[in-house]
RNA sequence: CGGGGCGUAGCGCAGUCUGGUUAGCGCACCUGCCUUGGGAGCAGGGGGUCGGUGGUUCGAAUCCACUCGCCCCGACCA
C-alpha cells in the first residue's frame, strides 16, 4: 500500500484530551479518530490492526472447533425479559422502540440471542458439544467512556458460547478456550495473566479474566510469583502483615472528638493495625456490622458476595440501629449480624466503646465478641499469599478477555434443552467467552512504545515492512524502491511504502511513530555504494545490505518473527 | 450520577480576570524559490458565525443566565 494514497493523518502534537499513552499514540499516528464520547473511527491503519487481531482470533478459535456466525445487534425485548436482564440492567442498555411500538434494545452481549438460537436448533445430545462465536459490535451506554479505545460505548467483541450436556463437557469447552486465549494473546505480543475473577451478574461459579498489565488499566490484580496464584483484587485473598500485639488489659479510655482510626491512633499513640474498624452496612436482610483491622480497607465486592447487595449505613441509621454515634462503634454488645475479616481472629485491639467520646483498649476477639470470619479486606502489594505465604504483588491491568462458566442460567429460562440417550430432557450447560480486539490493540501499544512512538508486536502491526524511499526525485531511489516493493509484496509480505514527496526527516519521524516493525531505507547516499538499510523499529538496530540482497534479508527477518509468534504457548 | 477542568482555524495554544483597532501565535495547508539521511529556510496566501441561545451595554471572545459538548477523578461497569 502507498502512503501517498492512504489516509494516515499523523499529528506532530498530542491532542489535548488524550491521557492514556495508547490513546495519544493511536491518535497521533493516525490510527483512530474520535466521533463523540466513547465512539471511535478506525482509520485505514487502525482497521488493518483490528483485522490482523481478528484473523489471529479466527485461526485460534478454529482450532477449538468453534464455528463463526453472525447475530443481529438489534434485539427484541421479550428475549431479554425472559432471562430477567431487561429489568436487571439499568441505563447501560440502549433501548428503543420500533415503528410499531415494540420494545427493542441494542445488544450489550449475546447470551440471550445465542441461547434462543440453541433452543430452536439443538435437540439431541448427538449434536453436542457446540461452540459458536461471532465478531460483532456491542453497544453499552457506559457511564464514563475513557482512555481512548480502552472503554467505549460501541466496540467490537469476539464472543463465543459453548453448549454442553453436563458440567464435565463445560469444563472441556472452558479448557479449550483457556488454551486458545493463551495462544491468541501470546501471538498478539502481549504480556498478560489469567486471573480468577468475580462471576458477577453473569451467574455461574467459575470465571477468569485475561489481564494485560498496564498503568492505563482499570482493574487491579494480585499476583504471587511463588505459587502462581493470581486474582482480580475484587476477590483476591491475602494475609495482611502480622502484628506484635500487646497484652493490654480491658479498659475504657477517654477519646474526646476522636472518631477515625487515624485520629484515635495518633491520640493514643498506637498504630492503626491495633484497631478494629467497625462499619455498619445495610443489606437486603437488614443491618450488619463489618469489622476490619484498622490498617485494612473493606473490599465491598467480597462483602456483597457474602450477603448480597448492600450499602454503607447513613449517620442517622447508625444512631438508630446501634444507639451510638459513628466513630465510637465497637464490636461488642449488638444484636446485629457481625462479619469480621480473618486478620482480626487473633490479637488484642482498641475499638469504639459504643459510647460517645470513649474507646476500649484490650478487646480480644472470641472473648469479647463473636463474629462470622471471612476474608473481607482489599489485598495489597506486600501482603502474604493466602496459598503459599510469599509476598503478593498488586498491579494495574487492562482486561482483554474473560471466560465464564454460565451453567444453565440462560438455558433454563429460554428452554434451551436437549434429549439424552434415554429420551430425557435436560437444559444445555453453557459457557461464554469474550475478547476485546480494540483492547488488545490498546494494550499492545501501552506495553510497546518508546519516546518516538508505537512499536507494534510483529503479528498485529498494520504492515510487516515500512519502505522509505528518501528522495522521491531520484530515479535510482525510485527504481530500487519499487523493485523491493514489488518483490516483497509478491512474497506475501505486507509493505507500506512512503512514496510521499517529503523530506527524509519527516519520513523517519512518521515511520517511527507509526511503528511498523521493520523499516527498509532506500536513499541516494547508500545507493552510491549499492546499499540499502534495514532498521528494526524496536531496537533501533540498523543493518546495511546490498540492494539486491535486501528482499532476501527482509523476507528472512519477517519469517523469523512470524514463526516465533506461532509457537504454541 | 457527584466533584473538577476545558470549549478561540485541521492540531496545539495566547487573548477573557480589568469589555473598546481589522481576534493573534506556532504547527499543518496552498503558491513560488531554495533545500533534501531525523519533523529545513525565505517570500506570498487561504482558512474563524471565539461551542450554542438569550441577556447587560453605545460596544461582548471578554460580563450575566441558560444550554450543548469534551476530558479527568469518583460512583458505575454480564
Amino acid at each position: 500500500m502507498r502512503f501517498s494514497k492512504t489516509c494516515v493523518p499523523t499529528l506532530r502534537e498530542t491532542p489535548s484530551e488524550a491521557e492514556a499513552v495508547s490513546h495519544k499514540l493511536l491518535v497521533r499516528a493516525g490510527y483512530i479518530r474520535q466521533l463523540a464520547s466513547g465512539l471511535y473511527i478506525f482509520m485505514p491503519l487502525g482497521w488493518r490492526v483490528m483485522e490482523r487481531i481478528n484473523a489471529i482470533i479466527r485461526e485460534e478459535m478454529a482450532l477449538t472447533g468453534a464455528q463463526e456466525l453472525l447475530l443481529p445487534l438489534l434485539h427484541p425485548a421479550d428475549i431479554w425479559q425472559k432471562t430477567g436482564r431487561w429489568s436487571e440492567i439499568g441505563d447501560e442498555m440502549f433501548r428503543l422502540k420500533d415503528r410499531t411500538g415494540r420494545d427493542m434494545c441494542l445488544g450489550m452481549t449475546h447470551e440471550e440471542i445465542m441461547t434462543w438460537l440453541a433452543a430452536r436448533e439443538i435437540r439431541s445430545y448427538r449434536a453436542l458439544p457446540q461452540i459458536w462465536y461471532q465478531i460483532q459490535t456491542k453497544l453499552r451506554d457506559e457511564a464514563r467512556p475513557k482512555s481512548g479505545i480502552l472503554r467505549t460505548r460501541e466496540f467490537i467483541m469476539k464472543d463465543s458460547y459453548s453448549f454442553d450436556r453436563d458440567e464435565a463437557g463445560l469444563a472441556q469447552s472452558y479448557r479449550l478456550h483457556e488454551e486458545a486465549y493463551h495462544r491468541i494473546f501470546r501471538r498478539c505480543g502481549l504480556r498478560f495473566y489469567q486471573v480468577e475473577s468475580d462471576p458477577g451478574m453473569m451467574g455461574g461459579a467459575t470465571a477468569h479474566e485475561f489481564m494485560a498489565p498496564s498503568p492505563a488499566g482499570e482493574d487491579e490484580i494480585a499476583l504471587c510469583a511463588s505459587c502462581g496464584y493470581s486474582a482480580n483484587v475484587e476477590l483476591a485473598e491475602s494475609v495482611p502483615p502480622e502484628v506484635e500485639f500487646r497484652d493490654w488489659p480491658y479498659e475504657e479510655v477517654h477519646t474526646p472528638g476522636k472518631r477515625t482510626v487515624q485520629e484515635v491512633s495518633e491520640f493514643l499513640g498506637a498504630p492503626p493495625a491495633y484497631f478494629i474498624k467497625s462499619l455498619l452496612y445495610i443489606s437486603g436482610e437488614g443491618p450488619l456490622l463489618v469489622l476490619l483491622r484498622g490498617d485494612q480497607e473493606l473490599q465491598e465486592k467480597k462483602l456483597q458476595r457474602l450477603v448480597g447487595p448492600c450499602r454503607p449505613a447513613r449517620k442517622d441509621e447508625v444512631v438508630e440501629i446501634l444507639g451510638v454515634e459513628a466513630g465510637f462503634i465497637g464490636p461488642a454488645g449488638h444484636d446485629v449480624r457481625i462479619v469480621a475479616d480473618e486478620a482480626l481472629r487473633e490479637g488484642v485491639y482498641i475499638s469504639g466503646a459504643n459510647r460517645t467520646d470513649y474507646h476500649v483498649r484490650g478487646i480480644r476477639p472470641g472473648k469479647d465478641f463473636t463474629a462470622e470470619w471471612t476474608d473481607l479486606h482489599i489485598a495489597r502489594s506486600g501482603d502474604g499469599c493466602s496459598r503459599c505465604g510469599a509476598a503478593l504483588r498488586v498491579e494495574r491491568a487492562i482486561e482483554i478477555g474473560n471466560i465464564f462458566k454460565l451453567g444453565t442460567k440462560y438455558s433454563v429460562p429460554l428452554k434451551a434443552n436437549y434429549l439424552d440417550e434415554d429420551g430425557r430432557e435436560h437444559p444445555l450447560v453453557m459457557g461464554s467467552y469474550g475478547i476485546g480486539p480494540a483492547r488488545i490493540a490498546a494494550a499492545a501499544v501501552e506495553q510497546n512504545n518508546d519516546e518516538n512512538g508505537i512499536v507494534w508486536p510483529e503479528e498485529i502491526a498494520p504492515f510487516d515492512v515500512m519502505l522509505l524511499p528518501l528522495q522521491t526525485g531520484s530515479a535510482e531511489v525510485n527504481r530500487v524502491s519499487e523493485e523491493i516493493y514489488g518483490e516483497l509484496s509478491g512474497r506475501g509480505i505486507d509493505v507500506f511504502i512512503d512514496d510521499r514527496n517529503e523530506r527524509a526527516g519527516v519520513k523517519f519521524k512518521d515511520a517511527d511513530l507509526i511503528g511498523i516493525p521493520l523499516q527498509v531505507i532506500v536513499g541516494e547516499k547508500g545507493l552510491r555504494d549499492g546499499l540499502v538499510e534495514i532498521k528494526t523499529r524496536r531496537t533501533g538496530e540498523k543493518k546495511t545490505v546490498k540492494a539486491d540482497a535486501a528482499v532476501e534479508e527482509v523476507t528472512r527477518m519477517v519469517r523469523r518473527t512470524a514463526r516465533a509468534g506461532h509457537e504454541p504457548g
